[in-house]
RNA sequence: GGGUCGUUAGCUCAAUCGGUAGAGCAGCGGACUUUUAAUCCGUUGGCCCCGGGUUCAAGUCCCGGACGACCCA
């Protein structure tokens, strides 16, 4: 009884994590006793899976001349990929095998492969790596397989991984992500979702003429956004340097070189607080070209957002479901306009204060008026208001307050099913330091007479979620250097997201830049829109993450 | 930063009022030449996140801490 045990457990049975470790790695020690190396390489040249599975996708399953043909004139497959799942039954052995592309099943009989390789199956293990090799036969059921010849051992895998239960745990998730991509294929698929709306994006610049671009992200000031930035320090300068909070400003010094149409896609650092939607290094896109203004960028936003859409829903369908937005249409709303529904008629006190005070006016009465109308606001929402030294300031805070927040709910498509994204546009100058003004006679007919100074300038909000923001550049340089300065005083009065003067920056305008409109995309929130996560962590590989505890 | 919730076997989860910590799956041994999360027989496995306290007795109650999630800012 005793000797007919073939293969005695290598360790006694237990199955506490330890105890299943060391029996696993016994097993590779067994292969490499029979001459199986545990951990080799060199397979050779290998078929896809995702190819052999497209190769038959059109043969009938219950009628397998073809692929006995095939068989007879010597067509083998040699597949590697991790055991999936492994069943006996008596002297057959079927393993589900998944390389990067797909999955297969290969089919082992006893009889069809040597002593020496059906032994080494006894110590495979859901997760192991297997070279295997044969001709392509349907089992009685039609599932397409592998009739394999040749199996052998790549990679034993030491630990066990959830066979049927997936890992549910975030924290595993995210802290393992190896493990969760292995384990959860709908993980996987948002991933090679987001592979492929970065292609797209190149995709769709390259058509247009766009040049790709790398920008420095090592910065010695501050620019290109209100953020707070990350510190590092290079030794062989003895220098302070910033991870960069956006490439924008390098991106327009290229214009002025010539390069009239330039795109980066590339990472940037802000040194702030992670959220849902928030992660220190996230991915952007900006472009910017020359010769067209936000006007027309509006435009290409709309053709960007559908042409990459269309390729993720082709390729994953399982993303169209359950959307709560469509590109179908989009609105087109002014910021005054936003504020003025949000707050009704009280919005036109603030507008006759504007036009009475003037620019360096004391906001006290309109700031009031606004707050008597936001019953609503939280007391943070209210002393944000009541912080802001200018019109434009104002217009912006009461716009964040009372109007972005009820983007998504306000504006639907004809059914009432989905939101629709907005454009919010026309921007206060005064947050936006690198905004081309609004013409004043543009704005003189479009506004009328308003005290705050506009710009030309939009955001798009996609399901309430701030996802694009551009505008027609400032080329201005003694105008920009005005607002570097101004920026430069914030800063000393206490706000650390306020830009540093860029000296380079503005003898580059002083070279001429062509006018301009510049673009930014933020590519994980489009992820998260495109694929329907809600935290930016489900669709950034390695999110950031404290520590783990020892 | 504030609030709420969570952490128990490899995985997913139970555990009543404070009274010997359980199930399914996986794993391990055995049978089986067409399985599809195969089936059948048998079977092992625990730092109950960490530290302190209360108690005859703590997974459970109290205090502190770690990590995470969600909501708010």
């Amino acid at each position: 009884m005793a000797d007919k045990t073939p293969n005695p457990p290598a360790t006694p049975a237990s199955s506490d994590l330890e105890s299943m470790m060391e029996l696993r790695r016994n097993k590779g020690a067994r292969w490499a006793e029979s001459g199986y190396n545990p951990y080799g390489n060199d397979t050779g040249p290998l078929t896809r899976i995702h190819a052999i599975n497209i190769t038959h996708d059109g043969e009938s399953k219950h009628d397998s001349a073809q692929l006995e043909a095939l068989a007879q004139e010597g067509v083998r497959y040699r597949v590697a990929g991790r055991v999936m799942l492994s069943r006996e039954a008596g002297k057959l052995r079927f393993i589900n095998l998944r390389d990067g592309t797909g999955e297969i099943q290969l089919f082992i009989s006893k009889r069809d492969v040597s002593e020496g390789d059906w032994a080494i199956l006894d110590q495979v293990d859901v997760g192991d790596v297997l070279l295997a090799e044969g001709p392509p036969l349907r089992t009685k059921t039609g599932q397409l397989s592998i009739g394999v010849r040749v199996v052998c051992p790549l990679t034993k895998a030491v630990r066990p991984i959830a066979k049927f239960s997936t890992v549910e745990d975030v924290e595993v998730r995210y802290r393992q992500r190896y493990r969760d991509l292995i384990e959860n294929q709908d993980t996987a698929a948002v991933f090679r979702a987001r592979s492929l709306i970065v292609r797209s994006i190149r995709e769709f610049y390259d058509h247009r003429g766009f040049m790709e671009v790398e920008t420095p992200m090592l910065h010695p000031i501050r620019g290109g956004a209100a953020a707070k930035p990350f510190r590092t320090h290079h030794n062989a300068l003895d220098v302070d340097l910033f991870l960069r909070i956006a490439p924008e400003l390098y991106l327009k010094r290229l214009v002025v070189g010539g390069f009239d149409r330039v795109y980066e896609i590339g990472r940037n650092f802000r040194n702030e607080g992670m959220s849902v939607r928030h992660n220190p290094e996230f991915t952007m896109v900006e472009s910017y070209q020359a010769y067209a203004t936000y006007e027309d960028v509006m435009e290409s936003t709309k053709e960007l957002l559908r042409f990459v859409d269309s390729k993720v829903i082709e390729a994953f369908p399982q993303f169209a479901e359950s959307r709560s937005f469509t590109f179908a249409q989009f609105a087109r709303k002014r910021m005054t306009d936003l504020v003025s529904e949000a707050l009704e008629g009280p919005l036109q006190i603030i507008k006759l204060r504007w036009k009475l005070l003037g620019g360096d006016g004391d906001w006290t009465q309109a700031r009031s008026a606004a707050l008597s109308v936001g019953e609503g606001a939280s007391p943070d929402a209210k002393a944000y208001i009541a912080k802001t030294r200018t019109a434009g300031e104002l217009l912006f805070a009461l716009y964040e307050v009372f109007a972005e927040p009820h983007l998504a709910t306000r504006y639907r498509d004809a059914a009432g099913e989905k939101s629709i994204p907005v454009f919010v546009v026309d921007y206060p100058f005064d947050v936006s330091p690198l905004a081309r003004r609004k013409d004043a006679r543009r704005q003189l007919e479009e506004y009328g007479e308003i005290e705050v100074e506009l710009c030309d300038r939009f955001e798009l909000f996609v399901d309430g979620r701030e996802l694009c923001n551009a505008f027609s550049e400032l080329n201005d340089p003694a105008d920009q250097a005005a607002r570097f300065r101004a920026q430069v005083e914030n800063r000393a009065r206490g706000d650390e997201e306020a830009m540093d003067y860029d000296a380079d920056y503005i003898r580059a305008l002083e070279f001429g830049m062509p006018p301009t409109a510049g673009f930014g995309l933020g590519v994980d929130r489009l992820v998260m829109a495109l694929t329907n996560q809600h935290s930016i962590r489900d669709v950034v590989l390695f999110p950031a993450m404290r520590p783990e505890a020892e």
